[in-house]
DNA sequence: GTCTATAATTCGATAGAC
DNA sequence: GTCTATCGAATTATAGAC
């Protein structure tokens, strides 16, 4: 790899890592070259500039929790239900945000801050991964076990708030990210089904 | 109630608007001044500094979201179930997030960027709601209908997380706030219970 | 490619007239 | 109490040396 790869991309960490811990308002050009371990006017021979970058880290967020979500997914056995498909993509989506993953944590986080512009960009990413959630709930709703009267697009949007939200409020030393995952998976589980049983 | 208070008040209307309608970052003294029909300068009159009155905007936001889900609950007949009192609290909050309060959209939206200086401050308001939530769930918990294995700290922050993040993605163009927020309702008290049957 | 130095801009904050 | 005018700090962005 060259080196304005590998530089670039010690930028990306460090700007995934400082939006993350610090949001959006808060996150300086200096926070992340510093991070990087450069001075900040290098960063523009990298990026154009802080719009660019913070577009990237969006679609890197999106990319990477998407990513591995599928994987997640992708590795259940072929006769895997619907239920446990769904309860793997909750748990891995969550795990992300909470633990794996800077990118997904920060674009969970400053999504909704950045200007209408970046966000009119970052649209069609978001859209992409939402449908394929939408296909995994309308697997549940197929099979018959999706609750009665829950409309997918509302039910699938409370879903990922309750997931992305867990940045907000996470603190390890009251628990681990994965019992956190594993609780959303069985309580957002739950709320689409409206059965504990459903889950396996 | 005197001019001074008159303006002041209408300051605070500005900006929770402007606050929620931008996020915490793009949100100027000079766009709230301007909506509050005066010139920049002239709300140093009624507030020290921005952090002072973006303070004040995340007090009163977790202020009359209390006040209207109480007065909700409070509203019920003496007889109500613990999971009609957790319905209502529910549907009033999101309501409020949605339509009702631009104090308590703005108070979701900008709450997890705010410097730290502020966001210390605004922690006990945050924490004597949420424990006026939690004593709902440990009714739910006394009446037996906790679903097994669901930490009560973590199921009412995945609520919470839920109802907020309508903020960031509700169209009234594909539905009515009151949709929304009675499938909330459903969902995710389905999600605590386990049970669709205990909703009433 | 990265550095240092600095320009340009934005925005919060202050001063003083009215 | 509010206005106009302006200051000052912070931060993004650029220029040119190395």
């Amino acid at each position: 790899m060259k080196k304005s790869a590998r530089t670039r991309q010690r930028i990306l960490d460090a700007a995934a890592a400082v939006f993350r811990e610090h949001g959006y308002a808060n996150a300086r050009l200096s926070d992340i070259a510093a991070r990087a371990g450069i001075q900040t006017g290098s960063l523009y021979y990298h990026f154009a500039s802080r719009e660019e970058l913070v577009a990237e880290i969006l679609r890197l967020g999106v990319a990477t929790a998407w990513g591995q979500v599928r994987a997640a997914v992708d590795a259940l056995p072929d006769e895997a239900s619907p239920t446990e498909r769904l309860t793997a993509a909750i748990r891995t989506h969550t795990m992300a945000v909470l633990e794996i993953d800077d990118y997904a944590s920060a674009q969970a986080r400053i999504v909704g801050q950045v200007p209408p512009a970046i966000a009119a960009v970052h649209r069609d990413d978001r859209r992409a991964y939402g449908a394929y959630w939408h296909g995994l709930l309308v697997e549940i709703q197929r099979a018959g076990l999706l609750a009665d009267g829950l409309d997918l697009f509302t039910a699938r949007m409370l879903c990922i708030g309750a997931m992305n939200w867990t940045a907000e409020w996470f603190d390890p030393r009251r628990g681990t990210a994965a019992e956190v995952a594993d609780q959303a998976a069985v309580q957002l589980l739950a709320g689409l089904t409206g059965s504990p049983d459903a889950v396996p």
